[in-house]
DNA sequence: CGTGACATGTAACGCGTTACATGATTAA
DNA sequence: TTAATCATGTAACGCGTTACATGTCACG
């Protein structure tokens, strides 16, 4: 049981899912691909902590919907209480900025520009996850349950977003000490 | 030659560092130990992008100092101007604020507490490096390539600097829509 | 007629962490 | 005397990415 298991327990507490829809719904959270996913879920099986159902699809391939069980939301309690591990992030850019000296001016900006466009896109994508949370607490949030789950999602993707807005505002001061420490022609 | 080979180049165009003066001084950068460190200094001297000198010390082991040559300067030139790839976050705590209501209210709080406790000691340190930089700017900063150096320094520090506020002020905030949410006795 | 979504799996390889290995000096 | 700093290395293992593998339907 590493890290992602957990997570995919976590996931799995809010509503059955395919490996598919947890390779798709992970994304926002943890950084993983599908072929690490389905041997976790087969692992976990064997534990005992979800099991599956098999659904037989005609236009599109079978898929097995996976449910968390009674031991698997014991095992996911006990270590939601445990100390979380620090972050650990990996940026190349802190390498390249670094190093910024050895590039043109234009192109320390364009390197910037790059990562704030990219951040912006992510600021947007978080911000609909949101919505969408909160639409899904307006249309049917009457169990404690549901509310429970949607304060959860909503506590993360404040996280996510408030994470992108500090680092769009770090490539926004950045391009300004680029600019003020040379000046563009003009 | 990965990203943590191109890192430790960057590093060493400031000045000469031996494997271990590496290991420590990568920290704010990257997350890597030393088991990872000299083997990628003995391939990349392979290379010929690093040679190293050895000083045999009486009172501590001996050491290698590493320098970085020409051709080390242009791979490392060449690569900076490549786009940056997304930096990639891996935090426990994603997962934990999704399935909080697992815990107690009590217990989620600790939680929020520990990590933020965690990045206020980070700041600290980070706020600690900024000044050593402008120190050596100020002391000995009068070639051209000293300052440039400092300033990549500077810019990435503020950048972790940014960061760690962000993540100090979710910490706040979610520990107060905690305590909206279950208020506590009293 | 190709691309993307749906859907599940395995294999190979590279990266990262932990442990093993050695050994002197210095401060608590 | 125990831990920490300095200093370098290897080995084993686990995690993460990319590629291989298969197949249908819908959309442009």
């Amino acid at each position: 049981m590493n890290t992602l298991s957990y997570g995919l327990l976590a996931l799995l507490t809010a509503n059955p899912l395919t490996g598919y829809e947890l390779t798709q719904g992970i994304k926002p959270l943890w950084r993983a691909g599908h072929s690490q996913i389905y041997p976790l879920l087969q692992s976990m099986e064997e534990k005992g902590f979800i099991r599956h159902e098999r659904i037989e699809q005609s236009d599109k391939p079978d898929k097995k919907i996976y449910t968390i069980t009674e031991e698997g939301i014991s095992v996911l309690q006990e270590w939601v209480r445990l100390p979380a591990e620090p972050a650990v992030l990996r940026d190349e850019l802190h390498f390249k900025l670094y190093s910024l000296w050895l590039t043109e001016p234009d192109e320390a900006k364009a390197l910037l520009q790059r990562r704030m466009e990219f951040n912006r896109s992510e600021l947007q994508r978080y911000n609909l996850l949101i919505k969408a949370n909160e639409a899904l607490l307006d249309e049917r949030g009457e169990t404690r349950e549901l509310k429970a789950t949607t304060f959860g999602r909503y506590l993360l993707l404040q996280k996510r977003v408030m994470a992108m807005k500090a680092s769009i505002e770090f490539c926004e001061w950045a391009i300004g000490e680029l600019e003020r420490s040379s000046p563009p022609p003009g």
